[in-house]
DNA sequence: TTGTGTTTTATTGCCTCC
DNA sequence: GGAGGCAATAAAACACAA
């Protein structure tokens, strides 16, 4: 990107303030009057019939209704006419600002005061204030589109440290999983113990192991009739015995959340609530 | 000096509102 | 239907590097 332009405050079109009324230029003179000659030297050497058609129009457009004057003079004047740019001074440009700042929209009264403040034409400073609105807008969404970007950023940061910390848990519920697994099989207890599993907030709920056992085992294991190796039987049993493990984190592994078994004789310390957000969670 | 990119001023066409 | 607003665009003015 180029550097800002700066104004020059001396330019050649400078006439507000700066001179005296009377020898401001006058709105017009530089677009029409440009000495008595046809064509300027150093200027295009030709108008096609365009240019003089959007300056016919533009000219129209420019005057209010009472300063038009008379049409054959305005041809007149646009034969001799060029189409000529002509830069706001830094006073101009300035007082415009303010202006633009209390209120950004121009009703006609104050686009007419303007106008005679400033040495302008009042479509001039209707453009001006077009072309402002234009750029105050672009601005706006740029500072929109930092600000959504930022806070894009930000959600985005705290979903990743999230996904951080559920790895975290999902491989601390592997470990102790397997370490649960492992003492069991080491130490098979002597007698049918009660899991008590509670929350903080909620009753205590208590499963006698045997029926967490049974009610997946009964119908299948028979010592006596059974012919499944003492391999597999090990591993049933690892996985019947702790069946919270799959439970409170049915499919971890392959990241496919679903719901817990919401009938189980035991709902392992889970409100209805928990199971609510279980659902809505994932 | 010239080519190029940016900014500003102005035009055009369309739309809305009164 | 005219005035005024806006989006898109043209074109002049300008800055700056090569």
């Amino acid at each position: 990107m180029a550097g800002r332009r700066v104004y020059s405050s001396n330019s050649s079109n400078s006439n507000i303030s700066v001179l005296p009324q009377s020898q401001r230029v006058e709105p017009f003179d530089p677009l029409f009057l440009q000495g008595s000659s046809f064509l300027p030297p150093g200027t295009r050497s030709m108008l096609s019939f365009e240019d003089v058609h959007r300056a016919k129009r533009s000219f129209f457009r420019t005057f209010d209704q009472e300063e038009n004057g008379d049409d054959d003079d305005l041809d007149e004047y646009f034969h001799q006419t060029e189409k000529k740019k002509r830069r706001l001074t830094v006073e101009q440009v300035q007082f415009l600002e303010k202006s633009f700042e209390v209120e950004n929209k121009l009703e006609p009264d104050r686009k007419i005061q303007l106008a005679k403040d400033l040495g302008l034409q009042p479509r001039q400073v209707a453009i001006w204030f077009q072309n402002r609105r234009a750029r105050w807008k672009t601005k706006q969404l740029e500072k929109d589109y930092d600000a959504l970007q930022a806070n894009f950023n930000s959600l985005k940061a705290e979903y990743d440290d999230l996904l951080e910390e559920k790895d975290k848990l999902k491989q601390e519920v592997l470990q102790l999983t397997d370490k649960l697994a492992t003492k069991e099989r080491d130490e098979p207890p002597q007698q049918p113990v009660d899991v008590v599993v509670a929350d903080q907030t909620g009753p205590e709920v208590v499963c006698k192991q045997e029926d967490m056992i049974s009610s997946s085992k009964s119908d299948m294991f028979d010592p006596d009739q059974s012919d499944v190796t003492q391999e597999e039987e090990d591993n049933l049993s690892n996985k019947l015995l702790h069946p919270a493990a799959s439970y409170i984190f049915p499919k971890l592994e392959d990241d496919d959340y679903s719901d817990p078994p919401a009938t189980s004789s035991c709902s392992f310390g889970f409100h209805v609530e928990d199971h609510a957000f279980w659902s809505s969670a994932y």
